[in-house]
DNA sequence: TACCTGACTTAGGAGCGGAGTG
DNA sequence: CACTCCGCTCCTAAGTCAGGTA
């Protein structure tokens, strides 16, 4: 996908160093005029929540007893999950045709056919790949007739059924009030119904709950298999999991589950297979509920833990570049590029299954190029590859000699479809990390640095500007880890929207300038005169007005370029450890509101009852 | 040891609704 | 009142990692 390929030139002065806040500094320096404070202070966050009762008291609930190894609950009630709708036939009046004549399709057939459809105004439908997956799979569909007339998709019209669609969404925007309140009524009807689960004596809102509808395979970025058939599932697929004398959940009427079982050593409701890549789907619980809040506290403890071994482990790495074993320097290395760019692990993956990604322990040759000495640096390593989700990472970083000299020897005699760290893999590499520290994997080096890169900045960063600091912090983390967003579709738009305002606005300045000046003029001629000065003072004011909304224009103009394509939420929910958070909010005596909305207060309530103002990561 | 798979976390995008604005 | 914009929720793909198996 073309939305795929970001930009995010930052450049960072490593040195001899190893602590990834360079790069905050950097941030820093370029990204913020002074101005936007105010601006920010007036926009503010959306809206202020009624105070928040937690829903368990944390404190309470770490003392009750832990279970032996590997179990997760005691006891598990739920009513199943929720099926979509049966698909409903095409009225008759709306027509497929192929080669230009109207072909009544089978209902399977048919509702394949709408699924391409609904994806008409949609890029992957311009994919060669997308589309011939669509056809091969849209074929296995259909009968033994409608397989022999239809072979080619270039003759196959949808546009009635496309129309069709286009229609109903535009009928269910158009919805009068009570009619959507009707829907919503019922939305809701099902959540209570199927959103909710007894787990351990305590009602847990379940996360996701609904079973994925049919539909053509999304993948991302150059997929393989974007465009397959995505089946439905039916309850004779779904194994349930629940707790042994609890209510088993009813399977819909005529049907029967594919299994039922009593698994209290793992957290999923149900599951299935899923028929594209053959993986496992699970309904679990929401982030809120006390079994996930507390792996998340652990997730957070363990990184911690890494904060007080992570000199030793440093130094170690640094002695092993210089190791006899070409697997310790590769592993050295890999370990450098973990810590210091906050790379993810890498796994090996299948190829042609996926998108072609990379992470640390799979980067290819070609994935790097070396400098010896580039922009005023020496030894720059400038890394361009696509990683998780097919987001590009690029980044030119000045490393040790040391680092660089390996480098350069992993590179020689290879080709560059070649591994660059052809002696590891993230087992290699986490067998090793475990044994320096209990828990220690390549992913906590992540969630430590950003953790600690927040509570650096957030200490660093004067008081006076509040939140607008917070959000500093919060941007420097986003950077560090790569996470991007592609640009809002209406940006270039609305965008030039503004500018345009901004434009309109100047020219009213000019103008009120003018009458202002004039007005000035006249008060000389009759200098007593109550009228005109009361004119001057309301020609002032106009002049004052226009001034102040080309400030705050400008300033959002400048704050919506800058977060363009930087994503805040991926850090926020699953990096920054939230009792830096909170305890930041109560010394700084900002509202927890301002920083977190309702749902990640909930994520978070266990931290919000445990964290005094002196937390410290 | 390599390989596979299950379980769980991390990720960006779509779509919706409500607030702000002219 | 219509329209735009933006944050939130939902959705599900795509990672990580460990434990079992050949």
């Amino acid at each position: 996908m073309a939305t795929c390929y970001f930009n995010l030139s930052v450049t960072i002065k490593l040195n001899h160093c190893h602590v990834a806040p360079f790069l905050v500094s950097f941030v820093f320096s370029k990204l913020y005029l002074e101005f936007m404070f105010n601006f920010l202070l007036q926009i503010q966050f959306a809206v202020a929540m009624p105070s928040f009762a937690s829903l368990w008291n944390w404190a309470c609930l770490w003392e009750e007893a832990k279970y032996e190894d590997g179990v997760k609950w005691k006891f598990l009630e739920h009513k199943g999950p929720h099926f979509p709708p049966e698909y409903q036939p095409l009225p008759d009046n709306v027509h497929f045709y192929y080669n230009g004549n109207i072909v009544k399709l089978s209902l399977a057939a048919e509702e394949v056919a709408l699924f391409y459809a609904q994806m008409l105004d949609h890029e992957y439908t311009t994919k060669e790949v997308f589309r011939n997956n669509f056809f091969k799979d849209w074929r296995k569909e259909m009968t033994l007739e409608e397989r022999m007339l239809i072979t080619d998709l270039s003759k196959c019209d949808f546009g009635e059924l496309h129309a069709m669609h286009v229609e109903k969404v535009e009928a269910r925007k158009a919805m009068n009030k009570e009619d959507k309140l009707v829907i919503k009524e019922a939305n809701q009807r099902i959540v209570d119904e199927y959103g909710f689960c007894m787990l351990d004596n305590h009602r847990e809102r379940i996360g996701n709950f609904k079973i994925e509808p049919p539909g053509l395979f999304r993948g991302r970025g150059e997929h393989p298999k974007q465009g397959y058939l995505k089946k439905r599932i039916q309850p004779e697929d779904v194994i349930i999991n629940c707790g042994k004398g609890s209510r088993v959940p009813e399977p819909p009427a005529g049907h029967r589950w594919k299994e039922v079982r009593y698994d209290n050593t793992v957290t999923w409701l149900a599951s299935w297979t899923e028929n594209v890549q053959g993986s496992c789907k699970y309904i679990m619980l929401n982030p809120s509920s006390k079994l996930k809040g507390e792996k998340d506290w652990e997730k957070y403890e363990v990184a911690r833990r890494l904060k007080s071994c992570v000199d030793r482990i440093r130094l170690q790495y640094q002695q092993d570049l210089k190791s006899k074993q070409m697997v310790n320097r590769q592993r050295a290395v890999a370990l450098y590029f973990i810590d210091v760019l906050a790379l993810r692990a890498g796994n090996e993956k299948e190829e042609g299954e996926t998108a072609d990604t990379v992470g640390c322990c799979s980067l290819r040759v070609e994935h790097i190029t070396l400098y010896d000495r580039l922009e005023g640096s020496d030894c720059v390593v400038e890394f361009d590859f696509l990683g998780k989700d097919c987001i590009r990472y690029y980044n030119k970083v000045p490393v040790t000699k040391r680092v660089f000299k390996n480098l350069k020897l992993f590179m020689e005699n290879k080709e560059p479809g070649d591994d660059l760290f052809d002696r590891l893999n993230t087992g290699l590499l986490n067998k090793h990390l475990s044994s320096l520290m209990p828990g220690l994997t390549a992913k906590v080096f992540r969630t430590y640095n950003a953790s600690i890169t927040l509570q650096e900045q957030l200490r660093k960063l004067t008081a006076v500007t509040k939140l607008l600091s917070y959000n500093r912090a919060n941007r420097a983390v986003a950077v560090l880890c790569n996470h991007q967003r592609a640009p809002p579709k209406t940006f270039d738009q609305s965008m030039a929207n503004l500018q345009s305002k901004i434009e309109v606005r100047r020219e009213q300045l000019t103008l009120a300038k003018s009458e202002l000046t004039l007005a000035k003029k006249e008060v000389k001629g009759h200098c007593s005169d109550s009228k005109l000065l009361a004119l001057v003072e309301r020609k002032k004011k106009a002049v004052q007005r226009c001034e102040e909304q080309i400030m705050k224009m400008e300033v959002q103009a400048t704050d919506r370029e800058e977060n363009k394509q930087i994503a805040l939420g991926t850090s926020k929910l699953n990096y920054l450890d939230p009792r830096i958070s909170i305890a930041w909010c109560k010394n700084m005596e900002v509202p927890l509101e301002k920083i977190y909305n309702k749902s990640q207060r909930d994520k978070f309530a266990w931290a919000v009852d445990m964290t005094q103002t002196d937390f410290i990561f």
